[in-house]
DNA sequence: ACGATGTACTTACAGGCTTTAAGTATTTGC
DNA sequence: GCAAATACTTAAAGCCTGTAAGTACATCGT
């Protein structure tokens, strides 16, 4: 038998096409073997244990993300930015469903700190310098979005917004207009 | 031994505690036979497989939520009834985390439609009876409102606020503002 | 009160996933 | 072309799921 030439980088984006296939949830050490054509033991030479091929996964996943909300947001600012960012991100949970359940995992502080996530905040923090706010109402204005754009985006691939005809995107559309109008007039404390 | 009096209604309850005690993800049939002093193949008498208790755990949190949530808007209106809701949403999260995360369970379309996911849809556009918000603006709305409501307290709850020292109940409050702010002025077609 | 029936639970087992330890084969470097 | 390092397999223990068959307890009729 020929090697079969693993890395951890192979079976991190293996692991992720496999989430992307079967669930997030159904990624196991044993599938990826087999996906791999080894036997399960091989693969823990490569990695710790399962728990850790899902936090690979996880951080692939949201580097996959900021990367792409990164060109989305390239030369746009307002509303545009705002628009292309959001959208980025909810195609990106359309085509990889796997991988952006991945990346909603509970990561540990430091693998956190490690990962894309820091990125996306200043992302979110980028958006925000096209409309007139300053802290702390930025900071909240960066949760409230985060907040929004996962929210929505999991309640929709969830199956949650399927009882009722009324279409999807036009309402993510119109949510992005309500966002774009309340971030141009925020309240006052 | 006597026996231990098992019922598809104390099983699920007990599942619940369990989730609530060691997250959701963990509640197996083996730990919850712990739990009751009776081995594993006890509680297939009861319930289909694993899937079918989760799924049961699911349908009671939605149910419990939906309860507070009613609780919360009884004789309130406007943003009061806005707030209300919400905090009784983020409230129960805090408080049953377990819980919580089975209520985000993808659910077949019977079960969803059996459960009380319809009335957590009519509470919320209940609370949109108190702005002036007529079709389609009021299911954008309404599947706005989840989103943000659902987005908000699972990366509160997942740790994702926690970077910044800015206090993450006045983020929410501030929210709950804005959110109110938009409703008022909704932004035209 | 006591046997018959049904119900609640246990034991036994097969199969799958996780993970460690030890063994074998393949490649690499001198 | 041989030694050392590396890649993978086999083996095995532990836990979880789920089915089938057995045993003990409860309840009912008489």
């Amino acid at each position: 038998m020929a090697r079969a030439g693993v890395t951890v980088e192979r079976l991190t984006r293996a692991a992720a096409d496999l989430a992307d296939e079967i669930g997030f949830q159904n990624v196991t050490v044993s599938a990826l073997a087999r996906a791999f054509g080894v036997k399960p033991a091989a693969l823990y030479a490569h990695i710790k244990d399962a728990h850790d091929l899902r936090v690979r996964v996880a951080v692939l996943a949201l580097a996959e993300l900021a990367d792409r909300a990164a060109d989305a947001l390239a030369g746009r600012a307002g509303k545009e930015a705002l628009v292309a960012f959001a959208n980025a991100y909810r195609d990106y949970a359309k085509e990889h469903p796997g991988r952006y359940a991945a990346a909603q995992m509970e990561l540990d502080p430091e693998t956190a700190a490690a990962s894309a996530a820091r990125r996306h905040a200043e992302m979110t923090r980028a958006i925000l310098r096209g409309y007139d706010l300053s802290e702390p109402d930025q900071t909240d204005a960066v949760r409230m979005l985060g907040g929004m754009f996962h929210g929505y985006v999991s309640l929709e691939t969830a199956g949650g917004f399927r009882r009722h005809p009324r279409d999807v995107d036009a309402s993510w559309s119109r949510t992005l207009d309500a966002l774009d109008a309340v971030l141009r007039n925020w309240p006052p404390a």
